[in-house]
DNA sequence: GCGTTGGCTGAACGATCGTTCATATAATCG
DNA sequence: CGATTATATGAACGATCGTTCAGCCAACGC
């Protein structure tokens, strides 16, 4: 009826995120109940609160951890200075570090609009930041003629939407191994903007 | 109390899967009530129950609908023999039927998870018939040596990935018209192809 | 070993959920 | 105009929701 045999919050607090987590990927934040989360970790609803003020902040935790966590490991990469290289660098560190954080991927982009306001407005501050990394990768290739697309904006968002497709067929056991993915990707996004069909050629 | 003014199931029905569509769309439909829904309507909770069996039929007929009209759509069109039209001629396809049902084609796509299993069973041949349209697309130029492609299944999500990214960032007073919009996707899509890098030549 | 604190239980709160149904009136038809 | 049918009301059902809290015991510091 109290505390129970062997209980920490150092074990407990990391419980109840990886848990909701896995649940909101599943099933939508609205669908899944405190009481469910309390369920899989183990515990009663009201434990749940020692560790988030309430079901929206937990939410919001999730998500702002999950693109801080992205955009610092990008950072801390070393950073290219040919925007070609910089280029096929970021499809493969995109590609990495999305397919093995699939569920943190999933809540964060599809969970946006249980967000309240406040929330929604900081978290597409991060998610901004994250699509302009490469919308500056394709605009300093294209002034030093080493890119050709005909408007960088739309070419920044239909290869994000290609990159971002990917998470919803990747199987770690499928018939191609991540590393070839990424070379076909980084093949047909070089295609798109006319890497190596040199410089000062029209259309 | 009872039957109210000017009342017809006729003007009524369709109220109701237009208002829980839209609220489906915006706040997901695990999160949307049946009372919600009822008073954009302008009608009693109770009421709904003459149009629907219950809430998740309610979601199915909105995505089968929605996917039934789709495949239609496409298909009383005229076909193209030629794969490079045919192709140019699915992107417009595409394009414009989705800009002008956004609604619909976002919830058919986010709530797939709040379909029951026999249900996501059915929507999810019919999505399954729709890439169908594009993956033999692909294959016949393929195959007449028209395209060009390392791996034309993931070429395939690919493109998909690009054209359902579109949907959300469009807006009609934007920048680019659709006409624009569905040019850009079309040239980059020939890239991704390698349309008229012509026939016989290896990489 | 004793007091303090950290971690959890179990029960409860009012609100809201999807769904049902007896009932009442509007529209329609003979 | 009277009978029938179509359409909606309003109240109610049990279940479940997010959240709170007093109480109890395990772990830890002295």
């Amino acid at each position: 009826m109290p505390r129970t045999l062997g209980s920490y919050a150092q074990s407990t607090a990391p419980k109840v995120t990886e848990h909701a987590l896995r649940l909101f990927a599943q099933h939508g934040y609205a669908a899944v109940s405190m009481r469910q989360i309390a369920k899989e970790v183990g515990v009663q609803v009201g434990t749940l609160y020692n560790y988030t003020p309430d079901k929206q902040t937990l939410l919001f935790d999730i998500m702002k951890r999950h693109l801080e966590d992205l955009l610092s490991a990008w950072s801390l990469r070393p950073h290219k200075t040919d925007p070609v290289l910089c280029l096929r660098d970021f499809i493969e560190f995109h590609l990495r570090y999305h397919m093995q954080k699939q569920d943190a991927v999933f809540v964060s982009y599809m969970e946006l609009r249980s967000l309240t306001s406040e929330n929604f407005i900081f978290v597409e501050k991060l998610r901004g930041q994250y699509e302009t990394i490469l919308e500056e990768i394709l605009s300093q290739g294209q002034s030093a003629g080493l890119f050709l697309v005909s408007d960088p904006k739309v070419t920044t968002l239909a290869v994000i939407g290609m990159l971002k497709e990917v998470i919803t067929w990747y199987k770690p056991e499928g018939r191609l191994t991540l590393e070839e993915i990424i070379e076909i990707y980084q093949g047909m996004i070089a295609d798109i903007l006319h890497v190596g069909l040199n410089k000062n050629d029209p259309l």
